[in-house]
DNA sequence: AATCTGAACGCAAACGCTTGCGCAACAAGG
DNA sequence: CCTTGTTGCGCAAGCGTTTGCGTTCAGATT
């Protein structure tokens, strides 16, 4: 059918080994046998085949991307900018998408990237088992969101600092009843909601403003999440003045909350998020940016250093980039308190 | 290093061809062999080597997805979608992101699928050539988006028909200045933009309004583009009361330039968009919505039945998605024309 | 002139599977 | 009891590369 190695090697006049060698650009091939072997592989239409390629070198050329949800814009735009470095790189993705618990678990434990990849980059967060098995695969992991763990290089965000900035800048306006629409209710083993929510616990403090409780509710990471969670934040009996959403697309949800009930934003209740969503300026959310496709070319970035230099170890580096507090229009002082 | 089929023949007392066919489910195996085989396999940890396996049997069980630009929802949704139903008939799917113009050329001139998938999903128009290109790969093609072309089969959505809803909703709330934000800078034989354009003409003669190409600007299909096309719209000396947006991310970008202009929605200016995108719903904007997430899942299906069936040639298949206007709260009547 | 040294290239053995074919062993039919 | 099928399994030939090693040969070194 398509032309092989041997096709080339017979048209060009030389051997198998010696087009394999030319068109991989190694060494041992004269100039004049090189130009003419490209020529042949060219007008042939020839190109190696992966399968065979990788079964005889050992390499396959290929990284698996595992995300919880490519359609979410987080992963999505993460994806998209690893995919390009990787590509860049002459590496192939393949793509798994875990987003449900069952095929999750299949996935660990059939562990199909088995002898098909170089190297993993998890956009979600293996716990100990789903980790342990990843790391039997022999092949360099990394990660771009949660905590470290041993074998896997990660790059993330401070998510203290984020938060912090973001909780400050509602109690440096004057808020003293501050919500939170966190996502608690996601996997496991993922310290980022438990993180945010300690900085968010420790301004407050700093304040000297109490914690209430009441004034916590999960928002799932989504955007019916966060407005079932601040249609639950109104209903209390004083209702918070601002709210710290952990994601903008729960913030988003709230904003529509707010809408529903004719609360206006910010006049009655500010908001802030975190992520910088593409759409957050659309809807003027103020929030805390991090830099996210940044954050999927840095790991592909250090995966392929892995790759290129077989001799070191698994370092479990750990990369953080900035965020920064980017105000917009849902953040005010709150209004001068009214007879209740 | 890891266990190979013929570690498993061995540990199982039987030859290599014996445990390929016990574990992929071919007859010719007596259950009780078979069972000794799975276990041992399972505690061996064995999977079998995709590279091997393809090059043997000249089927790769991967997909090849192309996509202009993961980030984006729409793609990112469909390829959501798509890769379940790819999966879950043990398919893997190879992703390629094709955005800039350098490195779709140099995906369609090296070709690097050749002899990698079974079949391929485009989310982006070949134009002729590249189409050809991916004719020569011999297998099964579909794409999600675009007209039809030779040799893929196509499951998209009636243009026209929504677009006509779209404006005929606009004109029925007794709209006269019918502004119009397209696509069409994107990529040549594309034939979406162009349909969307001919049904909002045709509406507009239909209800005896006469066309001004002043209300015409091109969005780019970002909201950036968006932005940009409705503040020239707002320039023109007498600017429109109503806007259609080809697509909802647009839509969001002319929503902002209003609110930057100090015009309020839908009291000055009505818009309506095009796709129900995730957010659209939060922003309350009136749009057509069209089933993303299901031309996905469809055209993967519709791939995997060509690959069961490998004796029919490729139909050139057709499907149409339904749609359907989903009014929110960014349409209402015009104002009644003041003295300006 | 004999020897040595690289560079350029071919040989052939992997790599780990799949699959057509052949061969027992055994059951059923005459 | 001898055929004729059927079932269960092993043999071995690929599949298309890569790569260690061996060979050839031109030019440099004695």
């Amino acid at each position: 059918m398509t032309a092989s190695i041997n096709d080339v090697a017979r048209a060009a006049g030389v051997s198998a080994s010696t087009v394999s060698r030319a068109l991989r650009g190694r060494t041992g091939v004269s100039d004049e046998v090189r130009d003419k072997i490209a020529v042949v592989a060219a007008q042939l239409g020839y190109t190696a085949s992966r399968s065979a390629a990788s079964l005889a070198s050992g390499r396959t050329f290929t990284i698996g991307v595992l995300v919880p949800y490519v359609g979410r814009w987080f992963f999505g735009t993460v994806l998209d900018a690893a995919e390009r470095v990787f590509s860049a790189a002459g590496y192939d993705v393949l793509l798994y998408n875990l987003g449900s618990p069952e095929i999750r678990k299949r996935f660990f434990t059939r562990l199909p990237v088995r002898k098909r990849v170089d190297a993993v980059l998890s956009l979600l967060i293996p716990d100990d088992e789903e980790s342990a098995a990843l790391r039997s695969l022999g092949v360099p992991l990394a990660t771009t969101v949660g905590g470290t763990r041993p074998g896997f290089t990660v790059v993330g965000i401070d998510d203290r600092a984020g938060t912090e900035s973001a909780v400050r800048h509602l109690v440096n306006l004057g808020h003293r009843r501050i919500g939170m629409i966190s996502g608690a209710s996601g996997p496991l083993h993922w310290t980022t909601p438990i993180e945010r929510r300690n900085a968010y616990l420790d301004v407050l403090a700093d304040a000297g403003i109490e914690h209430d409780p009441a004034l916590e509710a999960d928002g799932d990471y989504t955007v019916e999440g966060g407005e079932r969670a601040m249609t639950e934040l109104l209903a209390v009996s004083r209702p918070p003045t601002a709210v710290y959403a952990q994601s903008d697309e729960m913030a988003m949800g709230a904003l529509r909350a707010l809408r529903r009930h004719r609360l206006r934003v910010p006049e009655d209740v500010s908001v802030v998020g975190f992520d910088d969503h593409e759409l957050a300026d659309v809807v003027g959310l103020t929030t805390v940016a991090q830099p996210v496709a940044d954050q999927g070319a840095e790991a592909a970035r250090l995966l392929l250093r892995q790759l290129d230099e077989p001799g070191a170890e698994p370092p479990t580096e750990q990369v953080q980039m900035p965020i920064r507090l980017v105000l917009r229009e849902t953040t005010a002082p709150p209004r001068p308190r009214g007879p209740q």
